[in-house]
DNA sequence: ATTGGTTCCTGCTGGC
DNA sequence: TGCCAGCAGGAACCAA
């Protein structure tokens, strides 16, 4: 479940293999992800040269040096993206959906089962109005992130803790995992309404959100099943989950208490119903 | 304007 | 053993 620890260390795994790089051929399987890959996906791409990566949320943006779009990539719930070396050219499997050949012989594929992910190609000028991205809240790791801002953020926010965390549109980059590990860390029940927070817990909220992204992208993300960095190494942040699939175990933090899970939203959350107030 | 519910998709798991 | 319902989740979309 790429977040954005995954997508981070994703981020920066592939920056070693792919920047200053030329695109020779690019071949789509499938177009049918989230939104279908456009027709002139393939001739857009061939021949430029990645320039940078970018990550935003949950999002992967490649700048070329030449091109006026980026390359717009979101992994979605199974996306994963793998290089080959030419040395180690395996045959490609059933949901490998795009692969991107560059001249060095290196080569990507996006590989998504469930078919969640997106590739989308942006062109420059509209990137600032493109709502995928325009519509997105803060950056967790921004300066502007603070607890009096969260605070305003959560100002007249009807719901609990977990939903408004969730909204990609008011903190960009979290999904369920990061969520109830931060809510833990926070020491906050997931079903507190976002509202009735304080200044002291918003503050508390903020250090809890960005130490616990700092350590997971430090663990190269979480690897439950499909997650890999780019050069296949696994995410290790499972191994110390606080209360994540936890369900029954005891409280890393009250030692007897056993971890409730819950649902929210139709979605699972797991707390620890002593710590968490 | 906010909020909650539904939907897309495949693979895995548990119950019968 | 085999089948199938149910669940997992990111986020757009829709309805209230």
């Amino acid at each position: 479940m790429p977040e954005l620890p995954e997508v981070e260390s994703v981020k920066v795994n592939l920056e070693r293999y792919i920047l200053d790089q030329t695109i020779e051929k690019v071949e789509v399987h499938h177009r049918g992800l989230r939104w279908p890959i456009p027709h002139n996906f393939e001739e857009m791409l061939e021949g430029q040269k990645v320039k940078m990566l970018v990550r935003r949320a949950k999002y992967l943006l490649l700048y070329f040096e030449k091109a006026d779009f980026i390359l717009l990539w979101h992994l979605g719930m199974s996306g994963r993206v793998q290089v080959i070396t030419p040395k180690a050219l395996t045959p490609r499997q059933t949901h490998d959906h795009v692969e991107i050949a560059f001249y060095s012989g290196l080569k990507l594929r996006f590989r998504d089962p469930r078919r969640f992910g997106a590739m989308l190609l942006v062109p420059l000028k509209e990137l600032s109005r493109f709502s995928l991205l325009s519509s997105l809240g803060v950056e967790p790791f921004d300066n502007s992130f603070s607890g009096p801002f969260l605070l305003e953020l959560f100002k007249n926010r009807s719901r609990p803790l977990k939903a408004a965390l969730l909204d990609q549109k008011i903190i960009a980059g979290l999904g369920n995992i990061y969520v109830c590990e931060a809510l833990h860390c926070a020491k906050l029940s997931p079903l507190r309404l976002a509202k009735t927070i304080n200044h002291l817990e918003a503050e508390i909220l903020v250090k809890a959100i960005q130490a616990v992204l700092r350590k997971a992208i430090a663990a190269g993300g979480s690897t439950l099943r499909d997650h890999r960095q780019p050069d296949g190494e696994k995410g290790t942040f499972q191994d110390v989950f606080k209360v994540y699939g936890r369900e029954g175990e005891r409280c890393l933090r009250c030692d007897h208490v056993e971890i409730k899970r819950i649902l929210q939203s139709n979605r699972s959350t797991f707390y620890c119903e002593r710590c968490q107030i």
